[in-house]
RNA sequence: GGCCCCGUGGUCAAGCGGUUAAGACAUCGCCCUUUCACGGCGGAGACAUGGGUUCGAUUCCCGUCGGGGUCACCA
């Protein structure tokens, strides 16, 4: 018996390489247009690294007129989720991620590369595996659990490196007679890719962003189909990548230390090596150390989280854009009404290692965001955020003409407020200014400078009987708020009272602080003015009676 | 432990043999201001460490220490 022999006995069905080359062809794309791809396992929610991934890589594909891939990589059939690619997709989608090519939901795909999820594309792996076996670099071994587990003690027990290679790899000399009657027998079987290379021996490696790297070879004879049919993840990742004509891996670079087994794969299947791109993995400080974010441990390693506290995906997309590339920031600065699709991305500028991850940094971007939106897509965002997670606030929007001038408060002028950073601090800031919710409250006025009550009450009382006018404009309401700090013998200016101290009970801006929390509750607020021209004559007259009390 | 990568203020980071070692966030002070949020000005704060190489090292080389990653029929 023969390679071809054991090859077709191994995998009688499947069709020669050369039918799925022809299938997938090389694509007609122009000079330097990158084929990029983002390729989750589908265990549950996105990793904020996976995002990280997803925005270089459509940023690479839209740059050079390529192509963004979705692929799942459900290989691993313990760890499958209910609805798993949907999740993927939609997380993607809150971010305005959509993929040129692949799944678009559970069992749906657009493209003609696919399938997209690898369960789908058993017969092309074995296809591969067949073909790596008929020319004698692969081969089926017969280890069970319990071998590898002794063979793994021994090798610790010696304490020599670890692994299935040279001497270890037991199954890779077996004849080819003595294989077909195992499996003839119905021994249960893998197939590994039998490695040529030397330990011994280095192997240079350019990465595109960690440079110039040397390991030495892989020597390890990988399982490339596991017993249940399926690839591991290097032969898969060889097998696609290449069928689907990804030039450019970007991946995390805890896959780094495998690049000289794919290289090998890649070299043994006769396919042409993609760039490799690894990048730095997002960090988290614990305890004084940097580890990697975790799922587990990090509810801010889910991309849902940012969703949930109503940080606008474009904020996340901005702070995850500056890590990427630093200089984003200062073009970002530059160019503040520029989308960020006009922002030059350069793999050769990101970070080799790998960045803690700074929630206030992030809210400060965040705040710069919001801060230039207009009050209609405030309005629409929050109420959008607060139909999925307060319906207090939902309620609160319904009236949309009233909140849309709460929402316009020194808004929409050149120096619009910065003071929201996400949609989950709307509620607290801006819920004094509907009636229901103030006046039904027990508010616990603090007058500040002015605590007797006595003199509160006159001066609110004066000043809606002799001052108050809705029709005023700012200047001259704040002139007659002026009046009115005289009349008490407060100072007209601080400047005056500062010069003079004794001159005074106080200034103006202490006869504005009890005006302002008798009209919010509260002794800061967004100009006090345009509050009052919001609130309206009916309602400011209301809260004045209560703080009366 | 083997292998690989990395080490500039609290965090993110410019820097590519000669710099007063940028900038952003955070922090502190002052100014602006009727409060707040902004904005402006300023302060404090860093080249892990020891050896080389060099006229000169944050920058190049080696060691040490520290951090990270990886060593599955998981991806």
């Amino acid at each position: 018996m023969n390679y071809k022999e054991l090859a077709d006995l191994l995998f009688p069905d499947a069709k020669p390489v050369s039918y799925y080359e022809e299938k997938y062809p090389a694509r007609n794309l122009k000079e330097g247009a990158a084929v990029v791809r983002f390729a989750p396992s589908p265990t549950g929610f996105v990793h904020i690294g996976g995002l990280y991934q997803s925005i270089i890589n459509r940023k690479l594909a839209d740059q050079t007129g390529g192509v963004f891939i979705l692929r799942i990589e459900d290989t691993d059939q313990k760890r499958q989720i209910e609805n798993g690619v949907v999740q993927i997709v939609d997380s993607l989608k809150d971010f305005d991620i959509i993929p040129d090519e692949g799944m678009t939901g559970e069992n749906t795909e657009k493209g003609i590369y696919g399938p997209y999820k690898q369960s789908d594309r058993k017969d092309i792996y074995q296809a591969f595996a067949k073909y790596l076996i008929e020319q004698g670099k692969a081969y089926p071994c017969f280890a069970t659990p319990e071998e590898l587990e002794e063979m793994r003690n021994k090798q610790e027990a010696a304490k020599i490196r670890p692994g299935y290679y040279g001497i270890w790899a037991k199954y890779r000399t077996l004849s080819v007679d003595e294989a077909a009657e195992k499996i003839k027998a119905g021994e249960p079987w893998v197939v590994r890719f039998k490695s040529m290379g030397q330990e011994d021996k280095k192997i240079k490696h350019h990465d595109l962003i960690k440079g110039n790297i040397e390991f030495p070879e892989n020597d390890q004879d990988i399982v490339i189909i596991k017993a249940d049919g399926l690839p591991t993840y290097h032969f898969a990742h060889a097998v696609d990548d290449h069928l689907m004509r990804v030039t450019h891996v970007v991946r995390a670079d805890e896959w780094l230390s495998s690049v000289p087994l794919h290289l090998e794969l890649f070299k043994a299947l006769g396919f042409k090596t993609p760039k490799y791109a690894h990048t730095a993995s997002i960090m988290k400080e614990d305890e004084g150390k940097k580890r990697k974010i975790s799922k587990r441990k990090d509810p801010e390693a889910a991309v849902s989280y940012y969703h949930e506290e109503g940080i606008p995906s474009q904020a996340v997309c901005e702070y995850l854009l500056n890590i990427a590339n630093s200089n984003f920031e200062g073009w970002r600065k530059a160019n503040p009404d520029k989308d960020i699709s006009e922002f030059k991305f350069e793999l050769g500028k990101m970070s080799v290692s790998g960045a803690v991850f700074d929630l206030i940094k992030l809210l400060d971007v965040s705040k710069n965001v919001i801060s230039k939106y207009t009050k209609e897509r405030i309005y629409d965002e929050v109420l959008t955020w607060a139909k999925r997670y307060d319906t207090e606030l939902e309620e609160m929007l319904q009236d949309k003409e009233y909140s849309l001038k709460v929402f316009g408060i020194e808004r929409g002028n050149a120096k619009p407020r910065k003071d929201i950073a996400k949609w989950s601090d709307v509620k607290e800031s801006i819920i004094y200014m509907y009636d229901n919710k103030f006046l039904n409250s027990n508010t616990e006025y603090q007058f500040g400078n002015i605590n007797d009550k006595e003199e509160i009450k006159k001066i609110l009382t004066s000043y809606m009987e002799k001052h108050f006018n809705m029709q005023d404009d700012k200047q001259t309401w704040f002139d007659k708020i002026k009046d009115l700090s005289e009349e008490f013998g407060y100072a007209r200016e601080v400047k005056e009272y500062k010069q003079n101290p004794e001159n005074y009970k106080g200034h103006v801006g202490d006869v504005s602080t009890v005006l302002r929390v008798a009209l919010t509750g509260r002794q800061n607020t967004p100009d006090l003015y345009e509050i009052m021209q919001v609130l309206g004559e009916e309602s400011i007259k209301t809260r004045m009676e209560k703080a009366k009390k």
